[in-house]
DNA sequence: GGCCAGGACACCA
DNA sequence: TGGTGTCATGGC
């Protein structure tokens, strides 16, 4: 069976991204960066009850401020900063539009994104395929960590290499990329942390090398 | 009290 | 261009 289907079979469709708009994927795909999600969502909550989770209202949110009510999402001030830089590129660029953002070549909108700062290849990927819908796998340290110890790629593989693989070796089908990536960070989330816990992994047949 | 979490960037050699 | 330090909260 493929690690897909495995996968899909052991945790059930995962129908990401948790997030009503596509402004808010994009919002949560900068301050999930190197955090964890529950705390997140805990300051996208903050947002919502100061009623700023749009374009505008954000945009117009002072940086003191804006830094507060993400708080609970870490590294808030850095946090802050890229939200902002994202939200000038949006506002003031787009017109707040963020279907003016993704229109175009999927190259295009990916190469705009990353020259905003503060939004690097996950995020950019992230916005991508997550709020725009584009097929575009998303890598992130979960998949490096969990494709490594499977003996696909190196433990420090790159990202552009990586990606490489997947985009080769999975038909290009945004839903599909949706639903893979969201498997694999569950399967990170419980089993394939950094001291693994291959008991009741799915995947412990195929992984012969979890213990690196 | 330590480990870990859905990165990106500045700085340095 | 590759390695290292920095940014920070909250759950387990």
């Amino acid at each position: 069976m493929k690690i897909h289907d495995r996968l899909l079979e052991h945790f059930g469709p995962q129908n990401w991204w948790p997030g009503d708009t596509p402004f808010e994927v994009c919002v949560g795909a900068i301050l999930t960066q190197n955090t964890n999600w529950g705390n997140v969502e805990k300051a996208i909550n903050n947002l919502k009850a100061r009623k700023v989770l749009s374009p505008k209202a954000l945009y117009e949110l002072p940086h003191g401020e804006l830094a507060v009510l993400i708080k609970p999402s870490g590294y808030f001030n850095i946090k802050a900063a890229r939200l902002r830089h994202f939200l000038s590129f949006l506002v003031a660029e787009n017109g707040g539009s963020i279907k003016r953002v993704f229109a175009g070549k999927l190259e295009d909108v990916r190469e705009r994104l990353l020259a905003v700062k503060g939004i690097g290849p996950e995020t950019a990927d992230s916005m991508i395929l997550y709020a725009a819908g584009m097929p575009i796998f998303v890598i992130d340290a979960y998949t490096k960590r969990i494709f490594s110890r499977l003996g696909f790629c190196a433990k420090d593989v790159s990202y552009h290499d990586i990606q490489g693989l997947f985009m080769k070796n999975v038909p290009s089908d945004a839903a599909l990329y949706n639903e893979y990536h969201a498997l694999l960070v569950m399967l990170g989330k419980h089993f394939c942390k950094p001291k693994p816990l291959c008991g009741a992994c799915p995947l412990n047949k195929m992984c012969a090398k979890a213990s690196t």
